[in-house]
DNA sequence: CCCTCCAAGTTGACAGCGTCAACCAGAGGG
DNA sequence: CCCTCTGGTTGACGCTGTCAACTTGGAGGG
């Protein structure tokens, strides 16, 4: 069997990256990825084991993207707006990316321990803010533990991921919210969240 | 046809929140339902139009599970208090029922304007919170407005949601937390919602 | 009492899915 | 040339949601 003129592997992962940003997790199917690449059902089998085995390169992936995301503004001399500026851009890239983002958060992920690639992203993510967290404190001549931080990271990661669970679900149609309200409520989190952390 | 010794639309419900109990929403599978109950594998239908009917109804039952839940502790005249002990109700039920959050929360939920009775529980468990937000402001000799008492709430529920979330999910694995985080996670994070309503 | 209708079930079929298993072709190495 | 391995194809199986036809028992009316 001649080398492929193209990386049959890559291909799933791209089409079935395409699948869930266009459809959402729930109609991934390897007999989709494997029609819209022309190969029969069985084909992508050859190169992931399971179902469980694309998604788990497609989440890392996407935790990755994420990150990169989140990481976009070049860190400045001000730590708090810099913090700020992630938070902001945790909500963009989750009203960006809805479908992406219920992908990592909002789904069942296959096993870590059999994907610590998956893993490893992740972490990637979370270890970002709190790096921005250690700065800021840095920059305010504290010097918390890790634990400390780590602590006030969920607490931010919380707020971040709640509220842009609460956007991106049918739960803003269901808790009837009056006008304004939801535009209104990022700049508000992000307030409150400044308020806890004291400015 | 003689009315059953038994509602088999109800013993359905029963049946499909024991599943989603036990093994979660993943789990949930009409037929599944069919043969615990020993009929058909066609006869939820004639009582349910699809599967996102049964689901809905389900849905709807575990948000009026989730209000009693948060409603649990009787009124005091401390409105902080309050609104404290509903925050740790709010992360109790979401550990000791996590499948059923999940189906609340972390399912792609059936459309809510084909089913009021789902959107109205839910709608029921959001108010409380405003409604526990709305006698600490009158405690206190404040008269926010709606949408005031909305934002907050929503910030509330943010950080809530988000931390159940974190906690009911795998992430807790991938993000490899420091010993100790995670249990001192939920009193650190109702401390941090204290810190921005101002004490 | 008989007949009709309807509700609530049963049975069978279909298409889609993930996965198991057998088979095939071509490349590379001995 | 032969053998092995890799990466595909084909076919089958069991599970699901749903469509459709059929059956039965009871209620209600004449």
């Amino acid at each position: 069997m001649a080398r492929p003129d193209r990386d049959l592997r890559e291909a799933c992962i791209a089409e079935a990256m395409a699948i869930v940003a266009g459809d959402g997790v729930e109609r991934l199917s390897l007999r989709e990825v494997a029609r819209r690449l022309g190969v029969s059902h069985q084909a992508p089998y050859k190169h992931f084991p399971s179902r469980d085995h694309i998604l788990a390169a497609i989440v890392a992936r996407a935790f990755a993207a994420f990150a990169r995301f989140l990481d976009r503004n070049p860190r400045s001399d001000d730590a708090d707006a810099d913090l700020g500026g992630m938070g902001l851009a945790y909500l963009d890239y989750a009203r960006a990316h809805p479908l992406e983002y219920r992908l990592m958060f909002g789904t069942p992920l296959p096993d870590g321990r059999a994907h610590p690639e998956m893993m490893a992203e992740a972490r990637h993510a979370f270890a970002l803010l709190c790096d921005g967290l250690r700065r800021r404190a840095a920059a305010r001549g504290e010097q918390p533990d890790d634990k400390a931080i780590v602590l006030d990271a969920l607490f931010i990661w919380s707020c971040l991921h709640g509220l842009a669970g609460i956007h991106g679900a049918s739960l803003v149609d269901t808790l009837a919210l009056p006008p304004g309200a939801l535009e209104a409520s990022p700049a508000h989190v992000l307030g409150r969240i400044g308020d806890a952390l004291g400015h």
